[in-house]
DNA sequence: GATGCTAATGTGAACGCTAACATCTAGGCA
DNA sequence: TGCCTAGATGTTAGCGTTCACATTAGCATC
């Protein structure tokens, strides 16, 4: 017989009955320590592996944790992946990712569907559309979920990363440096940390007494940054506000293309600090986000709501101005 | 009773045995035109869902495919997990990752050895140190394995970027630019890539008649080019290979410091084509891989593999030169 | 030495599904 | 009419665990 060892062999060759195995394999119970090594040798002899499937059919569940995230290759969602899955992995459990397309509902919902199918007990959204939500809680009855959240509602477990602020700190840093045209690239509609940022922007123009120049709705990518270039360099901004790196990435290329001078015609602020922002010309200033904290704290939140704490939590983490030096100051 | 219903309530509900339920849920089989839709009405209106676990116990199969992925932030490997991602889930099964620490031998084999637990059907390594393979091997015994290859190593499905073709297209693009003086700053020691590239470059320079100049051995980061720069500045090269686009944008930026004028006094090609890459001053030449393509690839020949197919399949993807403006054209 | 207690170990059933086989039904044909 | 065939449907068992409970062993107490 080929047939992968189970507990009953195990049992055999230790010389104890299968739920002895079963004791030593779930660790706690009181076990003898004599007998402990017999079943633990009777293992590694057999190289016996426990089979997750029969396992999960009688304790329906199954420890894994799905993670819908948003599928481009941005640098956010995947660091935070990476950490969340440490976390969930340091905890006896498996952090699996589907990808989906934020721009499509549809997609998202499959994503959805097929963590569900695959039976994942909790459920962590980093698909920061504000539709997903809706599309989810319906589709999971019952399961918990955490949601990295930029919005304010209430009865979720959530952690959120605090846009707002940062958006703030990112537009009192060109006030203080002297600008008064302020301009604000936005990220894509629809979702909340574009709301955020918007947000953030426009009340730290207004608590300095300034009138925020209308927005110009973007997106994340910087072909978008480098198109909407000639049209900026008309206006009479002299800061720019980007809604992410990328986004001032192409702003930038596109402004020196058109022979402006950055910083000191026209002063960039990024957002997400991207492991290449800090090597531009110029260095580019942004807002960086604790990626590896967020997916920690994600993961954290979760396995305390599965372990019955039912207290619904919310978390804020706070981004960090960083400054180079795509920003000049001036004297005002 | 609120536990969720399974196939016999359906079954029940349907007035047929839980075996036709079962038939109607596997496609396949006959069943008569009348009874599927009887069948599938009692699914719709119990809510029914399929339990996984239940299904794994006894067909011994779970339908996830593991990968085993490089933990870094890269856009390569992230675009390429996308990829799968979508091909397993067209093809019903699941494609569930992984982060290793490539720099860990442990790391891997943790990262290996958690796919085996949670009892993959099948694994895909991206975790493309040369030891990886080592530790893979004994590991999963019998779990058919593809590997993102790029050694030749036969016995083994795989898909190969060719790195070494594409460092020839890099360096041979630098001499027909009229470059004698050739530097290549390679990846981190121990990868198959970086030793295709070095091959590749190398090659090429002497199929050029050309001496390439001694290598500097970088890593994959931005900072490395960056702390290079002075000391390539000294060197007689009027172009630099780098192993990747990070490198060449720390190495541009280091340079920039030094004001060395890009590329008329230097000139540089990048690796991999970030979606940044083309928004840098200047906009850097590069190598493009179609890793959508190798992420499909991957996993249809995993699921041939899986259907029985034994007959060791390699394959090769080209890499792309992709000219923008950081290569100057000297007059020989 | 019988009694009672607790710690250690064993027994049987159940989880929800599919595989293998068994049975039923309808229609064609002698 | 009765028999045969094949397509449709039903029955039984078993996958490898854990759970709930039953039993045994060991020891102190009276």
């Amino acid at each position: 017989m080929d047939r992968p060892a189970n507990i009953y062999d195990v049992a055999k060759h230790a010389g104890v009955s299968h739920q002895t195995v079963s004791r030593v394999l779930n660790e706690s119970e009181r076990v003898a320590g004599k007998t402990r090594e017999k079943v633990e040798q009777a293992i590694t002899e057999l190289g016996y592996q426990r089979n997750n499937a029969a396992r999960s059919l009688v304790t329906s569940q199954t420890r894994m944790i799905g993670v819908v995230i948003t599928n481009t290759g941005f640098f956010g969602p995947n660091s935070t992946m990476r950490a969340m899955e440490e976390q969930a992995r340091a905890n006896g459990y498996f952090a699996i990712s589907v990808s989906v397309d934020p721009e499509s509902p549809e997609s998202i919902e499959a994503g959805i569907r097929q963590m569900k199918d695959l039976g994942v007990d909790a459920l962590v959204m980093i698909a920061p559309q504000i539709v997903s939500l809706e599309i989810a809680r319906p589709l999971l009855g019952g399961v918990p979920i955490v949601i990295l959240d930029f919005s304010q509602e209430a009865g979720l477990f959530s952690v959120t990363i605090d846009d707002y602020q940062g958006a703030k700190k990112a537009t009192r840093y060109l006030v203080e440096s002297g600008h008064k045209n302020l301009l604000h690239i936005t990220g894509p509609a629809g979702w909340f940390e574009t709301d955020a940022r918007i947000r953030g922007f426009e009340d730290a123009c207004t608590e300095a007494g300034i009138e925020p120049m209308n927005a110009i709705q973007g997106s994340w990518e910087s072909e978008t940054g480098y198109r909407l270039a000639s049209q900026i360099s008309k206006t009479e901004a002299t800061a720019v506000f980007c809604a992410n790196d990328q986004l001032a990435i192409g702003l930038m290329r596109g402004l020196h293309e058109l022979g402006v001078a950055i910083p000191n015609e026209i002063s960039i602020v990024g957002y997400d600090d991207l492991p290449e922002s800090r090597y531009l010309t110029p260095p580019l200033t942004t807002i960086r986000q604790d990626f590896e904290q967020l997916g920690k704290r994600l993961i954290t939140l979760l396995l305390e709501e599965l372990a019955g704490d039912t207290t619904v939590r919310r978390e804020t983490i706070e981004p960090e101005l960083v400054i180079r030096g795509s920003v000049s100051q001036r004297l005002s």
